[in-house]
RNA sequence: GUCCUGGUAGCUCAGCUGGAUAGAGCACAGGAUUCCUAAUCCUGAGGCCGCGGGUUCGAAUCCCGCCUGGGACACCA
């Protein structure tokens, strides 16, 4: 709809335009200020510029009237206009808020070390990853989405040597003196009596089997992870394996030195980061000769940059803001525009239950993990609050408040709506369809103002896509149901004049619910 | 100390490419059901938009300084 009306205003002004919501929605459907910088330029005062714009936009068909006041343009749709796109979009579900963007890219996500089960941090990215790539792909976007995993380096190494010491200490019953770091958690000691199973006790009988377990448990971790991912309906289409790249060590090395990006200094390889704006240069090669984990980072966007994308979008926790310079350099150094890379930093969440605070830490042992508050509260419940508030701001909620089925519990709220949409039609004893070719007019103000709403979904997701910010859609959703309750309560549809009008119209907001809702993973509840 | 982020109603937050009286949800108080799902709705109260300065016809929004919460500052990933 938007687009329609730019395009229209476009054809008479020539200039780019801000379209915004009127202050007041009596107002009409869109405003805009554009009068107040025109003044500038005409020398003219911006009362008397609207006053001669609305004459000329006055006779366009989309618009039943057009208003300037106090300098503002204020534009209504027609009821004509509101119907015919009403009617395409209820007759072509698949398509509504589609568009044809052209643009291929590469989404990377999760990423978490196969380590141990997602917690409800990496649930935060995983969820906000998996959305975009799905408002995305409506969009048109060519998104591919990636997982790159960490099976090289330390931590693999203490993921087996946490293993071998909980089976040393509890399954030989042997004495342990355990080192600073280390994984803590049941799911250890359940690799570790698998692992006895699989191998024999003698697994945990010296150090040197360590990297045998931590190879073997390192793919279960990997499988886990896809096992938890698939409980909130999120599956990759790439794995990369970080160990693998290291193949291609030499030649980034090799490119990385041609390019000046690199040098030796106390038997070390450095790369010089501080060049394009990192704090300091970096390690990527220790004196031993081991590579460091940007070491691994560098290889891979080397070899994503090789690949034919227009733009690179990383999901991090926000713990590693610090590596995105470092990143953003090597990048450049290796001969790629780091500005097609897009960094996308998710926050950390504090879980609450009864209004006691949990503090999370994977290391630690005492993390809350993904699939348990999946198992609590629900996929559902839990893909919708991870969405309604911005990436990169903390996240806190109580899981007690996701499971009260009332008003305070938005996604019941939004799902009654669709189901009382329903239940109306089975009352009336017709189907969604029936109601489509009805002509809508002489609606109500009310009705007129619901049916407007319920067709903003398009802009609604594009923006929340180009902005990044997936909360513009959980708060689409939850005003338009607020809207559509307001609006059962004060009109009774079924036995009244306008009873087939009405029913397109609650047809059209029910659209909107279940295309929005699907957009973000989530399944509209039909009855309730 | 440096770099990110945030500071708006009791709580959680939206608004931030400057614009029309600063919004929503929750919580709180009152009210609505012989009638399509009251799992809902309506009404009410509640605000030096962190503080100070600047730019502007106009600042919650932009700039500078300060106060303050969180995070990051590895040869760990």
């Amino acid at each position: 709809m938007k687009k329609r009306v730019l395009s229209t205003l476009y054809k008479h002004l020539k200039k780019p335009i801000v379209l915004e919501k009127p202050k007041d929605k009596k107002l009409g459907h869109f405003a805009t200020p554009i009068a107040f910088s025109l003044a500038k330029e005409f020398k003219k005062s911006p009362v008397l510029i609207a006053d001669e714009l609305a004459k000329i936009f006055k006779d366009e068909d989309i618009f039943e009237s057009v208003q300037a006041i106090k300098g503002f343009i204020n534009f209504k749709l027609s009821e004509d206009f509101l119907d015919e796109y009403a009617t395409w979009a209820l007759k072509n579900e698949e398509k509504f808020g589609q568009d044809s963007k052209d643009e291929k890219i590469l989404l990377e996500f999760v990423s978490a070390n196969p380590t141990g089960p997602l917690h409800i941090g990496h649930a935060r990215g995983a969820i906000i990853g998996d959305v975009l790539s799905r408002i995305g792909t409506h969009l048109g976007y060519k998104i591919t989405k990636e997982y790159y995993v960490n099976d090289a380096g330390n931590q693999i190494y203490l993921l087996g040597l946490s293993i071998f010491l909980v089976g040393k200490e509890k399954i030989l019953k042997e004495d342990v003196k355990w080192p600073d770091e280390y994984y803590r958690g049941e799911y250890i000691l359940d690799l570790a009596k698998e692992a006895s199973e699989v191998f024999g006790k003698e697994i945990f009988t010296d150090k040197s089997f360590v990297p045998k377990l931590s190879d073997w448990a390192k793919d279960k971790m990997i499988e886990l992870i896809k096992k938890d991912l698939k409980n909130v309906d999120i599956e990759f289409d790439n794995f990369v394996s970080e160990k693998e790249l290291y193949k291609n060590w030499p030649k980034v090395l090799n490119t990385l030195e041609e390019n000046g990006a690199i040098y030796k200094k106390d038997d070390k390889i450095w790369l010089k980061s501080t060049k394009f704006g990192d704090e300091k240069d970096r390690v990527v090669v220790r004196e031993d000769g081991r590579p460091t984990y940007l070491a691994g980072d560098i290889i891979y966007h080397y070899e994503k940059f090789r690949r034919d994308y227009d733009r690179f979008i990383n999901i991090w926790g926000a713990d590693h803001h610090g590596y995105i310079a470092r990143v953003k350099a090597a990048i450049k150094f290796l001969g790629f525009n780091p500005d097609r890379l897009e960094i996308i930093l998710t926050q950390m969440v504090s879980l609450l239950k009864g209004g006691e605070p949990y503090k999370m830490s994977k290391r630690a042992g005492n993390f809350i993990l993904m699939s348990d508050v999946v198992e609590d509260i629900g996929k559902d419940a839990l893909r919708f609050i991870f969405l309604s508030k911005k990436a990169d701001t903390h996240l806190e909620f109580d899981v007690d408040l996701l499971k009260k089925e009332d008003s305070s519990n938005p996604i019941y709220y939004i799902n009654y709506a669709h189901a009382r949409i329903n239940s109306v039609f089975e009352k009336a004893g017709k189907k969604f369809e029936d109601v489509w070719d009805v002509k809508l007019k002489d609606l109500n103000e009310d009705a007129k103002n619901l049916l407007f709403i319920s067709l903003l979904l398009p802009e609604i997701i594009e923006d929340a896509f180009e902005k990044r910010e997936l909360q513009k859609v959980t708060d689409y959703l939850k005003s338009l149901a607020s809207e559509f309750h307001k609006f059962y309560n004060e009109h009774k549809v079924i036995g009244s004049n306008e009873e087939d009008k009405l029913l397109k119209l609650f047809s059209a907001v029910g659209l909107s619910i279940r295309v929005g809702l699907r957009l973000l993973g989530i399944e509209a509840k039909r009855r309730m």
